[in-house]
DNA sequence: CTGAAAGCGCTTACAG
DNA sequence: CTGAAAGCGCTTACAG
C-alpha cells in the first residue's frame, strides 16, 4: 500500500479511501483512476492480518466437531454440512476452519480459538445434551451456534426435528402392523440427537398404546460396528421384535449384519428403518428405508445464523428445526 | 498485555519476554512469577491477529478442494484426509481452513487466500493433470502440496500409487482368468488419479498380452450415478466384458445398478472391482472387492510436507506414494 | 480535496 | 536486568 501511494504520489490515507470505496471522500476521478491503475500494476492485495488487527475481527468461523478421530472420519454428513456453511459464509468473505475437539478434550481447545481471537464465532457440531463449557462460552458473549440441539433453547441452535423424524419412522412401522418395535440409538443418550430420537420413539409407542419396554432399546455409538452387539441382544430376547428403528444408517449397517448372521431376512423376518439417508442406503440389499436428513440445509442455516450473530443482528428464532421426511425403500414390510 | 504489565509494574517488553520464554532475557524469578501470576489472573491470551501481523504468518493452512458442490459433498474421504492433516498440524499450532474452489472457478479464489495472506500454505486436493494456476503459484514461491498427483514431480505431492493400485486390481482379474476386462474411470482423464489408474489398467493388460480396446473404457464423474450410463454402454457391446475395473467404489455403485437392471449377476456373470474401499463396500451385496486407499495417512503426509515447506526445511522427497492393497471380497470370481 | 498522526496488540533490536 | 522506541500493514478521526 505504501508502494502504490508513493507511485501515485499521494498519501496512504488517500489510497485507503479509494481502494475501500469510502463514501464522502471526495477524491477526484483522475486521482482515483491513477490509484486503481497503480494498485493493479503492483498487484496490490490488502494484508488480511493487518486488516483483522485494526478491525478487531478474523473473518473466520470454526466448525468444531466433538468426536473421536475415528467417528470424525466416519461422519458421512460433515462434508455436506461444511458445503452448506461455506455456501453462505464465503460470499460474505468469511472462511471456514475445521477443528476436531475430541469428546474427552480437557484442554478446551476451541475456547482457545476464541480467546486468542483466531475465529469470530463457533459452530458446534454434535453437542452433548448438557455442555457446561459451551454454555459458559455463550454466557461470555461468544457467537455460537449449535448444530445438533442442546437442551433448552437459550443458545442458538439448528437441527433437524429429531423427535418428529423418529416419530414418523416408528409411525411407519406401526402402520405396517408392528407392535413389538425395538430401538437402537445412533449414540449414547447424552447426545442430544440420540436423546430426541428416543423421545420420538417413545411418543409414537405411547400414542399407539404400547408400553415402553427398556429391554427393547440398545445403544449404538456412531460407527457401523456399534450396531452389531445391541442388535444381537435384541435377537436373543425370548420374544424378539418384529421391527427395529435404528437411530443412524451407519449404525444400521452393523444391525443388518447381526440379522444376517442370525440367518434372518429383512424385511420378511424383521423390518429395519434407519435415520440419515446416507448415500449408499439405496444400494444396500434390501435398499434401506430411512429418514432423510437435509445436511446441506443444516449447514446453510447454521452459517446464516452465526453470520447474523457476529454482525450483531437479531435472530428470527433461537432454534431452527428442519423437517425430515421418510424415504420408504424395501427394508420395511408389513408384520406377518 | 498492557494490563498485565501495569498490574505488575513492568514494561510490556518484559511481559513479552517472560510469557514467550525468551532465552537470555535474564529476568529474575520473582518478576517472572509475578508476571505469570498476573497473566493468569487477568486471563490473558495473546491476540493471534497481532502476532500474525508482526510475525508475517497466519498459522493457517488451506485445504482447497477442486470440485463442484455436489462432488464435494459426496467425497467419502475428505473427512479422513482432513483428520490426518489436523493430526499433524494442530500440535504445531496450525489450523485447517477448508475452501471449495469449484472446478470452473474463474476467480482463482485460492490464489486470493495467499495474496491476502489469509493462509501460509495450500493443500490442493484432486488437481487436474495440467494446472497452470497451481504451477504458477508454486513458481512464485507459495508453499503448496498436491494431494493427488499432478504430472511431473516438480511440485511437492502426495498420493496413493494409483498406477500400482490399478495394476493390482486388474492383475487380480487376470489371475481369475478374465481376458475381456472393461474399465470405468472415477473421473475424466484430465484428473491425475483417473489418468494414472487408466495407465495401471493398460499396463496390466499389456503385460498379459491383451490388446487395449478403447471401446471397453468408460468415463465416470465422481458420483454414484455417473457409473450407470458407461456401464450400460459396456453391457450393450456385442461382446461384453466378463469383468470390469471401476476407478472408484462410489462410481461402482452406479455400475452395480446397471448390471442389476440388466438382470445380470455379480460375480457369476460379471466381476466388479472398485477402488477406494469406502466404508459401506463390505455391506453391499455382494461385498465389493476393491483397492484400499489410506486416506488418513494421505492427509498426515500432506500435513507433514506442507509444514516442512512453510518452515523452510527441505523435503525428503518431492513425491510421496503411499501403497494401496487389495481387499478381496465377493464381487470378483473366476471367469466361467 | 488530502495528509499527518494515532492506534490496533504484539515483537524485538537497541540502549542504558 | 529492564524499558523506550520502532515497526508489522492497515484504518480513521481530525485538521487544514
Amino acid at each position: 500500500m505504501k508502494d502504490v501511494a508513493e507511485r501515485v504520489g499521494v498519501s496512504r490515507t488517500t489510497v485507503s479511501f479509494v481502494l475501500n470505496n469510502i463514501p464522502n471522500s471526495n477524491i477526484p476521478d483522475v486521482t482515483r483512476q491513477r490509484i486503481i491503475q497503480a494498485a493493479r500494476e503492483l498487484d496490490y492485495a490488502p494484508n488480511a492480518q493487518a486488516l483483522n488487527l485494526v478491525k478487531g475481527r478474523t473473518m473466520m468461523i470454526a466448525l468444531v466437531v466433538r468426536k473421536t478421530a475415528h467417528q470424525f472420519a466416519a461422519d458421512a454428513f460433515l462434508t455436506e454440512v461444511m458445503e452448506g456453511v461455506m455456501q453462505v459464509i464465503e460470499p460474505h468473505h468469511f472462511h471456514l476452519m475445521v477443528h476436531a475437539a475430541h469428546a474427552n478434550d480437557a484442554n478446551n481447545t476451541y475456547r482457545e480459538l476464541i480467546r486468542m481471537r483466531k475465529v469470530d464465532g463457533l459452530l458446534i457440531s454434535s453437542p452433548l445434551v448438557h455442555d457446561a463449557e459451551v454454555r459458559q462460552l455463550h454466557a461470555e458473549g461468544t457467537p455460537i451456534v449449535l448444530q445438533g440441539a442442546a437442551d433448552g433453547n437459550d443458545i442458538p441452535n439448528v437441527d433437524v426435528d429429531n423427535v418428529q423424524g423418529a416419530y414418523a419412522a416408528v409411525q411407519h412401522l406401526l402402520e405396517l402392523g408392528h407392535r413389538r418395535i425395538g430401538h437402537i440409538s445412533n449414540a449414547p443418550f447424552s447426545y442430544a440427537a440420540s436423546h430426541d430420537r428416543l423421545r420420538g420413539y417413545q411418543q409414537a409407542l405411547a400414542e399407539a398404546g404400547i408400553a415402553y419396554d427398556d429391554s427393547l432399546v440398545g445403544v449404538g455409538n456412531f460407527n457401523d460396528d456399534s450396531g452389531y452387539a445391541p442388535m444381537m441382544a435384541l435377537l436373543d430376547l425370548p420374544a424378539r421384535p418384529s421391527a427395529v428403528f435404528v437411530g443412524s444408517d451407519t449404525v444400521a449397517l452393523g444391525v443388518l449384519n447381526a440379522i444376517r448372521d442370525r440367518r434372518l431376512r429383512v424385511p420378511q423376518d424383521i423390518s429395519v428403518i434407519g435415520f440419515d439417508d446416507i448415500l449408499v442406503g439405496k444400494y444396500l440389499e434390501p435398499p434401506l428405508t430411512t429418514v432423510h436428513l437435509p445436511a446441506v440445509d443444516l449447514g446453510r442455516h447454521a452459517g446464516e445464523m452465526i453470520l447474523k450473530i457476529i454482525q450483531g443482528e437479531t435472530l428470527d428464532a433461537m432454534s431452527v428445526r428442519l423437517p425430515t421426511h421418510l424415504v420408504i425403500r424395501r427394508s420395511t414390510a408389513a408384520e406377518s
